[in-house]
RNA sequence: GCCGGAGUGGCGGAAUGGCAGACGCAGCGGACUCAAAAUCCGCCUGGGGCAACUCAGUGAGGGUUCGAAUCCCUCCUCCGGCACCA
């Protein structure tokens, strides 16, 4: 034996490396263009459409973590089956450039935002295209650059233009540590979702977008949406539709009068009292003078207050009396009216009838003043002085009988809401009303990184919207991106050149200094990623009528309400201006969920690097260094936690079609699961035995045992590769891709041991995990003699005869417990089983000689005797 | 408090009315090796038994059914969302 034969082997000069593969097609798939889209509508007619988008990233300046790639890859895998299956695929990634967090590295790092943002862009899309993802990189957007947000300022001049933009006096949530104001949307509990910085009350003039307009149809096109049903709950939730009625109360010995909203107006014999918001506008009017040292102060106080203080004090109530009563319209009665910040300002009119018998809230306030508590409606276990019944279907109506005989004693709520609510109408004392909580969009922020708005204000102070052709509004440089000392925006830091404008009549104007806040530019990129060159229109119409709607989109569940809900909304405006032929934009929706990791800390609290912990066997976990034990939980990945897994590493370490098959084969893509290392092990080892159904490692030849004989329909490999041709298909295409991988490994093994391995059984299998794991399966396909590339071949059909056995195990069951199986033939009768069962000696014996009762016989399942 | 979702081996999970634990990880045993790695084969829910086998078992309790992880009721725990919205 010479030298070298040894060499051979110990050393396999042909074993799967990744390395060498992954770049090699990586750089066939961009010379070649291969995952080009069309953008010829002639051509694009002759194929169906699948659009799959992928939720882009804002380009943070941590890079990716492997939580990004989950629902990428998952869009990829899709991608690829589509284009395999015939249809012209749209799949397209771009980014979410202007925000808060460039602009604030800008400041730390000295740099302008652009630069930030254009780092990290690069390092974005270097981290993605290791990935080996099929996207059409000619179609690649930023939402920061003119030619993109060129079009976003266009798309705010046909709102403008509708009545749905204006500028107004607003309470706003003004953040005094990031400068600027926020939408209700971006606040949480008197705080910024985003950072935790404290948020305050604040009146300003501000842009506001009417989306209150379209409250009814975003919430109606909810229904026929194929959204996960959490996530439409949470936009119905949001927009907060209720249904009730107007009153108008008499202010007494007054001819004041006031408005309040209810939903319960069949209570209106409970009402005891009525309360004011403190901002409400009447109560200085009503207020007496004897209450007057007291209400001023309690207003006064409540201005204050943050929101956040107003939540918190929310565990118990506060008010005061005004001295003035209201009037009850259904019996004269002579009620208190209070001020007291429970009541909201900005829902319904600011003011409410309480009714404590009835309304929990009320009862509170009640117990804590002193105030009358009346039963009205009949039926709860409890006294009414001890706890408010609000059961709003069953109760019957009581003491609920007032001037000119009218009466609703005995209805049950419903009917008596009907009852009262017409009887209010026709002595003009209210009206039937719907009540949104949705509030318009508060859309200026005070921020340099965003869009210019496309306004001025000429000099008497009339807003003016700039004509198209004036677009785009570009960003002017300036030095510092803090607000100016007075307040103004920090766009009002630049020279007069950009500042000032003289119109085409001759008006001198200066320039809207707010900026649009980050949302904007994600409501549409959908749009123009369908076509994103064209200089003259936002997209074309025929070419947006050819890939509307998006048939798939994978994403976060973070942006249920925030992104979801704006986009739909404009989406909706463009649909009325005729520029989008669908009503909504997004037909499925799918969310990924959250990728946790492992994280250690010490018994100080301190957390240490998982590189640099041992787990023992016991499953506990020590420090290598010290063997100080450490404990460990899984958690979101954080820097502060020191747990976040870069998928660098992981693709240096596995590859990337590794990483690819892990991300999806951990658990459903729906659900949270923890990052393990250890796992994506197990899906490398799966590619290497591929790669060895193929490859001989020894020789670097192909396989000897590959045969170029016909695969033949009797064997069971055959059978097991039509099962998965089957599960394939359709796990792929519900997104249940880790119950695929598992079959696909399931093929794999068997191919391993299997006698003969024919040639087409292997290629048709590689098409099928070609979507996966598209860097092996190229290699190998190539390997195997094929010309083109595996990404254009055909995905594979099956036969569903070959899908099912020919010999079926049937489980005999006495009595519901399983006690021998039979295997039969996949054919055989219902009454032959039955036959079969009785007969079998372990049926026999636990039947204990007692005749069968009944017999239950599930073809091709199971037989179950009742003894 | 209200609205969603979920609880299955040591771990990720599979099975959505019909064989509980597919597939993978970890672990254990074996083959190969001087040895190790890699690879291949086997075992791997718990109790009892040398074994054949047997009993129990899907958060807890009850119910429906010939048959329940799966459907229904009550409760517990965890996760997510909303929370003075009249």
């Amino acid at each position: 034996m010479s030298a070298s034969a040894d060499l051979g082997e110990f050393m396999p000069h042909d074993s799967y490396d990744p390395h060498i593969v992954e770049p090699k097609w990586q750089e066939i798939w961009d010379n070649e263009q291969t995952f080009k889209t069309p953008s010829d509508p002639a051509e694009l007619a002759s194929k169906p459409k699948f659009y799959v988008l992928d939720m882009f990233p804002y380009p943070s300046g941590a890079g990716l973590h492997v939580g990004h790639p989950e629902g990428y890859t998952a869009t990829d895998v899709v991608a690829r089956m589509k284009r395999m299956q015939g249809y012209n695929v749209l799949h397209p990634m771009g980014w979410d450039a202007f925000g808060l967090p460039a602009e604030r590295a800008a400041v730390r790092e000295g740099l302008h935002p652009a630069d930030i943002t254009k780092r990290n862009i690069d390092t974005f899309r270097r981290q993605i295209k290791r990935l080996g993802f099929s996207y059409d990189w000619d179609r690649e957007i930023s939402t920061a650059s003119a030619d993109y947000y060129r079009w976003t300022q266009w798309i705010f001049l046909q709102l403008y233009n509708k009545g749905l933009a204006y500028m107004a006096d607003v309470p706003v949530n003004w953040c005094p540590a990031l400068g600027t104001v926020l939408a209700n949307e971006e606040v949480k509990d008197g705080r910024y979702v985003e950072t935790g910085d404290p948020v305050e009350r604040r009146l300003m003039r501000q842009w506001m977008l009417k989306i209150t307009e379209y409250a009814e149809r975003l919430l109606d096109d909810l229904d026929g949406l194929d959204w996960p049903e959490s996530v439409k709950e949470m936009q119905r939730n949001w927009i907060g539709k209720s249904r009730g009625a107007d009153v108008v109360f008499k202010i007494a010995d007054s001819d004041l009068d006031f408005t309040v909203f209810t939903t319960r107006p069949d209570t209106l014999f409970g009402a005891t009292y009525c309360v004011f918001s403190p901002e409400h506008p009447i109560v200085a009017e009503i207020t007496t003078a004897e209450q007057r040292p007291a209400v001023e102060a309690y207003v006064k106080e409540a201005a204050q207050k943050s929101d956040l203080d107003r939540t918190d004090l929310a565990k118990s109530k506060t008010g005061v009396f005004t001295g003035a009563y209201a009037v009850n319209p259904v019996n004269d009665e002579k009620i208190a009216i209070w001020v007291a910040d429970y009541v909201l300002m900005g829902y319904g009119t600011g003011a409410i009838m309480a009714v404590p018998g009835h309304d929990e809230r009320d009862h509170e306030f009640a117990r804590a003043f002193n105030l009358p508590i009346i039963e009205v409606v009949s039926g709860s276990d409890m006294p009414i002085e001890e706890e408010a019944f609000t059961d709003n279907q069953d109760g019957v109506m009581v003491n609920s009988a007032g001037k000119d005989g009218f009466s609703i004693d005995g209805l049950k709520v419903p009917d008596a809401i009907a009852r009262i609510t017409t009887w209010l109408e026709e002595r003009g004392l209210g009206t039937g009303r719907v009540q949104y909580r949705l509030r318009d969009w508060l859309f200026s922020r005070q921020r340099y990184w965003g869009e210019p708005f496309p306004i001025v204000h000429d000099d008497d102070g009339e807003v003016v919207a700039l004509d198209e052709s004036w677009l785009p509004v570009g960003l002017p440089a300036i030095d510092e991106y803090r607000p100016t000392e007075d307040g103004r925006p920090p766009l009002a830091r630049a020279g007069e050149d950009w500042l000032r404008v003289e119109l085409p009549d001759g008006r001198t104007a200066t320039r809207e200094t707010n900026t649009m806040p980050q949302w904007a530019g994600s409501c549409w990129y959908y749009l123009r990623f369908i076509d994103p060159h064209n200089e003259s229109e936002p997209w074309s119409k025929e070419l947006e009528n050819y890939w509307m709607p998006i048939d798939l989109y994978v994403g976060g569940v973070e942006h249920a309400v925030l992104h979801l809900l704006y986009a739909r909304f404009w989406h909706k405006v463009l649909y009325d201006c005729g520029w989008v032929s669908t009503k909504e934009p997004f037909g499925k929706l799918f969310n990924q969920g959250m990728i946790l990791a492992y994280s250690y800390r010490d018994a100080n609290g301190k957390y240490h690097l998982p590189g640099d912990v041992e787990e023992r066997d016991d499953g506990t976990a020590v420090l290598k260094a010290t063997g100080e034990p450490v404990e460990s939980q899984i958690e979101k990945m954080s820097k502060s936690k020191l747990n976040v897994v870069n998928p660098d590493d992981v693709i240096s370490e596995y590859g990337a079609d590794s990483m690819r098959l892990y991300e999806l084969f951990m658990g459903p893509l729906e659900v949270q699961k923890p990052w393990q290392m250890k796992g994506v092990e197990g899906v490398y080892r799966f590619l290497q035995r591929t790669w060895r159904l193929v490859v001989d490692e020894k020789t670097g030849e192909l396989n000897p045992r590959l045969t170029d004989a016909p695969s033949s329909t009797e064997s069971e490999l055959e059978r097991t590769l039509h099962k998965t041709i089957k599960k394939v298909t359709s796990d792929t295409e519900s997104l249940q891709m880790n119950t695929g991988i598992a079959q696909m490994m399931i093929f794999v093994n068997e191919a391993t041991t299997a006698k003969a391995l024919p040639r087409d059984t292997v290629t048709t299998f590689l098409r099928l995990l070609s979507p996966y794991a598209p860097h092996l399966c190229e290699e190998l396909w190539q390997r195997l003699g094929e010309e083109e590339l595996i990404a254009h071949s055909e995905w594979p059909d099956y036969v569903e005869a070959l899908c099912i056995d020919d010999t079926i195990t049937i489980v005999i069951q006495i009595n519901g417990k399983k006690r021998d199986e039979l295997h039969v033939a996949k054919d055989t009768p219902k009454d032959e089983l039955e036959k079969l069962a009785l007969a079998s000696e372990r049926s026999q014996k636990f039947m204990e000689g007692k005749p069968a009762r009944k017999v239950i016989v599930v073809p091709g399942r199971l037989v179950n005797i009742v003894v």
